[in-house]
DNA sequence: TTGACATATTCCTATATGGGAATATATTTA
DNA sequence: TAAATATATTCCCATATAGGAATATGTCAA
């Protein structure tokens, strides 16, 4: 078996660097998609590809306006993998405070040493 | 130009669900391989290939103990994951208020038509 | 040393890319 | 209708899987 394809889901989608980048931009408002390949420096069907994994996953949504297309993201899309992060918050407390316990053993020891 | 290796970073190492259900079973403690392999119900050569996608990106640590291996989350990996999706907090929050307000401007129309 | 146990790695293959190039589609304007 | 503009899609290819099967490596027990 292949990897789980881009559209299978957010974490998918968003595991392509560009495709961050993209939603980066669209985070603060709506944008065209020549907009996006100009701030992006892509190749425009690059873009457009890209914004359709986007789409196909619910993290972006888009709006014709004449020939333009704007798109704008869905941050409601985004919020599992914030969920899903959020539950090792503890974790990384904790282990940041064994790690600054450890330091500082190490400092008293060294002073007294 | 191919697909971003697994082992390029947290996000594409996460993009994978077998990975994210070993990280969940290690956020509560330290498990040998064998306990995961039991308790995902995935083959031995599975699990150990994931785990060593988790280790190079940094998402696990290891520690022998006789034959078997010790592995524990790393929860400072999943960070910046965190902090990522962090960014879209205010969006989501205004999105489902602006969602909301038309839900109820729509059950205010009705009841008044 | 030999066998058993625990884990890791290698080989194989079907599949899904991401980018570049070319082209198609949609819409506005002359 | 034709030309121009904006965006989307298709085709091609090198590359990286994920899982299954087989095998290698490392460690303990007899």
């Amino acid at each position: 078996m292949a990897r789980a394809a881009t559209t299978s889901d957010a974490f998918n989608a968003v595991a392509e660097p560009r495709r961050r980048e993209i939603l980066d931009h669209l985070a603060s408002g709506e944008h065209s998609v020549n907009d996006l390949v100009i701030r992006l420096r892509l190749e425009q069907p690059s873009v457009s590809k890209h914004l359709r994994v986007l789409r196909d996953v619910g993290l972006v949504r888009v709006r014709r306006h004449g020939r333009q297309m704007f798109y704008q993201a869905n941050a409601e899309g985004i919020r599992p993998l914030h969920e899903w992060t959020k539950t090792f918050e503890r974790l990384w407390a904790h282990q940041l405070t064994r790690v600054k316990e450890r330091a500082e053993q190490k400092a008293k020891d060294s002073s007294e040493g």
